[in-house]
DNA sequence: CTCCATCGTTGACGTCCTCCACGATAGCGA
DNA sequence: TCGCTATCGTGGAGGACGTCAACGATGGAG
């Protein structure tokens, strides 16, 4: 019998716990997106290009998708040639491009949002609502925190 | 204001947060562990060889880390290059090779820990002590039941 | 007007994911 | 015993992703 504190032994660790559900998420989500000719990562953009009524520069994307500001270029031109976002420029600011949902993108997100639902909710059935929730909470925290650490 | 009840808004969705998160953790951890020219990867394949007194098949590892067993192969190439583990044949199969850690291995294994323990504070400092031991506790669950579900 | 910061973009390089195929071995049924 | 099928480790290909450096265009402070 091995008892230990922390996580000495690898299946309780946190990161790895951490990496290895995202990863298992990630691969369900994709695979759901797939029909839609989406990945989670275009998914996450167009979601966030959905929900701000006056679009969102890709800093701003690239922000708070935690990514390099280069990978949301290659991002936001696989949107555009799906005709899903547009660029617009910003009234205020040139160097600024705001992105932002066409219709096509907007009926698309709603069709696509059942199917990462329906994947999460399996991926997820293990937990009660309760503690999806819970979990969401935590999360949400820890990415708070590492946000604000690093500024 | 604007109030949903689930994933509706990205960053509020589990998927989206857990991968943010795990990207967060996995960063900062690399970084620790760069001085000791481990990354997680590996550093994870050295913890599970260090903890498996006969050594771990490469099958076994492949399935507990939920990767391919491919990487697998290149993942412990590198390991064995360094001097940390070492490829046993097995007694009973002559088809798998038990991974085992050295005693180098397992001497970098105790400092390697030290670095990533102290990674893990600081990025996990947001929450209590208690609040990590839920989030393990929430994961670990997520990670067992996708497990069971994929069988 | 000048100097420096910021935004989008491009390029490069390495890591990681996914799949397919192969030789060697194991295990089972005829 | 002989095949058939499954499994283990390995190799290779192709795409996605992470990270960094550099550039032109623009904005803002002094």
């Amino acid at each position: 019998m091995e008892v230990r504190m922390d996580g000495t032994v690898l299946t309780d660790d946190v990161g790895f716990l951490l990496t290895r559900a995202s990863g298992l998420l990630v691969r369900a989500t994709n695979a759901a997106l797939a029909t839609h000719g989406l990945r989670v990562r275009s998914y996450s953009a167009l979601l966030l290009s959905c929900d701000s009524a006056e679009g969102m520069s890709q800093r701003d994307l690239a922000e708070t998708l935690g990514l390099d500001p280069s990978q949301v270029v290659l991002l936001v031109d696989g949107l555009a040639d799906a005709g899903l976002v547009e660029r617009r420029p910003s009234g205020t600011d040139r160097r600024t491009k705001l992105v932002v949902a066409t219709a096509a993108g907007r009926e698309l997100r709603r069709r696509a949002q059942r199917s990462t639902a329906a994947a999460h909710a399996t991926e997820l059935g293990g937990l009660s609502v309760a503690e999806q929730e819970q979990l969401k909470t935590l999360l949400g925290r820890l990415v708070a925190g590492a946000a604000a650490g690093s500024d």
